[in-house]
DNA sequence: TTGAAAGCGCTAACAC
DNA sequence: GTGTTAGCGCTTTCAA
């Protein structure tokens, strides 16, 4: 591969001026511009980011940080990410921290070193004070509102009172909430908006879990053993709503008909499942692409009085509720 | 950040002496390497991978570059390949190319400038000879085991067969072969495992889609509503089965006693969706694994004479096969 | 066993 | 408008 130096000799310019063409600044004379041009198309020139950015300390990289890749929501975010990034000129290294701290942690070493312009989160795994201490450009997506990072969620509270309240009103007298793992923000919020729907009439228990499909089958598996009496099921987030559905079947019973479940989410995957799964759908996309806008207006030092930006999620009726 | 420099001052020693000491290379005095080592930790120092990699023109990224990260199968396999490269050292820079050759050409120069590794292909948009001209090492990875790159993969052909001589067995007698795209190997061995099933007894049709759910649910759709007599699909991958379901319930047909399905790939969502997906499961994990290790030993110069590794796929019956 | 110094490819003063 | 040159942080001869 070529270097400026030999653009610089092919083009009888010296590197400073070839590199002022690149990066287009100050001026450069037309003749010089057009020996450039054909110096660099001639060497089949590519500026080498490496050397650019030992110098700079700036890349154009942006981490994005999914705590499990297989839950099909984390997917459709990054792919809006990804979608807004490249339009803006950035490039998105997706990293699957798989739930395991230690994973996170050297991922975003690994990217740190690399001069990383920012990160997206959509993990829980370190704390968010770890993520200040990066020192550089941080966006929270799909935590919680209240995090200290500058962030973009939906209001986890509200909608999870709206899908919860649904099973309610579709009849569901013995509740229970499947929620997502104990001490991150956006898990108690949605179990408080579960909390805030409940009224006298229906009794309800909160079982423990994670996002994740194994876990909530488990869970429902055994608990659906013990014979207890459940007709209502929200879940955290859609991937467990998939794996208390086949817990549910599995144990003989009808859906919607003895078990109505809500899930949380609002994967594409929900569609696919027969009878199709009723959920609080956030608006993914969309999700993903104000992140990615909020850390690029901040990388680029916009003016931008947005730290917060807290979308709607809509209740989204599908087979799973009566 | 602190550097080398302020290490070897600290320590009262060379930066050569630091570097050595960093890179195990040569003879470093028990002394210098404790001064070292208490200085590093004193600062708090990391090298910075960006000027190694300048000057080594050398990196321990691998590229893994998947068609669509939304098809659950791509997920697994990206989970697969990271575990294994990071238990060998090595990390991964997932791209998603989004079935868009302009995105992964995007991906591809930007790793290259980066003095990437190697890449590990999933995809199909480009052609075998440009990640040749490449000059580094390239695994393609559930592509054909014709492909002029190594490979890993599975028998595409006697899986296909596989799969459609189940549906055959089960009764059906007039089938459709939902294919990918047209000119992929790996598709057209597919395929042709399809019809190397075929006998006298039944009757069959081609339809052309690709991998995705999107187009199966419309292809199928489509041809349901035009009548013509179907009791077994064979699709060429499970996220397009699922799109088959889906079309095939909407069109108020019953799985499996109206239409049989039997997918391909063994993705783990496959079990979730009731009936339950038959298929034709590829051993993801195993796939993923073997291009790592293949990969990572041909950047390691070891001996290798594996350059093709063809595993078997084996038929998972469940629900949607009579 | 260690240090001095050149050089990786590029940017950014600074001088002309 | 343009060229010279000093780094960016690290590895690697070459000498000592």
């Amino acid at each position: 591969m070529a270097n400026i130096k030999q653009v610089a000799k092919q083009a009888g310019v010296s590197v400073a001026t070839v590199s002022r063409f690149l990066n287009n600044k100050d001026y450069v004379s037309q003749e010089a511009k057009a020996a450039i041009e054909r110096a660099i198309k001639d060497l089949n020139y590519r500026p080498n980011q490496v050397a650019r950015s030992l110098t700079t300390k700036q890349t154009n990289l942006i981490g994005l940080i999914v705590p499990d890749i297989t839950n099909p929501f984390f997917p459709q975010l990054a792919r809006a990410v990804e979608d807004t990034a490249l339009a803006l000129g950035y490039t998105v290294v997706l990293c699957n921290s798989d739930e395991q701290q230690e994973k996170e942690l050297h991922y975003i070493a690994m990217l740190r070193q690399t001069y990383v312009a920012g990160f997206i989160v959509a993990s829980n795994l370190i704390s968010e004070q770890s993520y200040l201490d990066l020192n550089i450009p941080v966006v929270a997506l799909d935590r919680s509102p209240e995090s200290l990072l500058p962030n973009v969620s939906t209001n986890n509270f509200e909608a999870a009172k709206l899908g919860a309240s649904y099973l309610i009103e579709r009849g569901a007298k013995h509740l229970i909430c499947l929620r997502g793992t104990v001490d991150v923000a956006s898990s108690n919020e949605r179990v408080d908006g579960f909390l805030a729907a409940m009224t006298e009439a229906v009794d309800y228990e909160i079982l423990i879990g994670d996002y994740g499909f194994d876990n909530a089958y488990k869970l429902m598996t055994t608990y659906l053993q013990q014979g207890k009496p459940v007709d209502g099921i929200f879940t955290c987030s859609d991937y467990a709503a998939l794996g208390v559905l086949k817990a549910v079947k599995e144990a003989g019973l009808r859906v919607p008909e003895d078990i109505q479940i809500v899930g949380y989410d609002g994967i594409q995957l929900g569609e696919l499942v027969p009878p199709g799964l009723t959920t609080v759908a956030q608006p993914v996309y969309n999700l993903g692409e104000q992140a990615t806008r909020m850390l690029v207006n901040k990388l680029e030092g916009k003016d931008n009085p947005d730290t917060r930006i807290v979308l709607e999620a809509s209740l989204c009726v599908r087979g799973t509720t009566k």
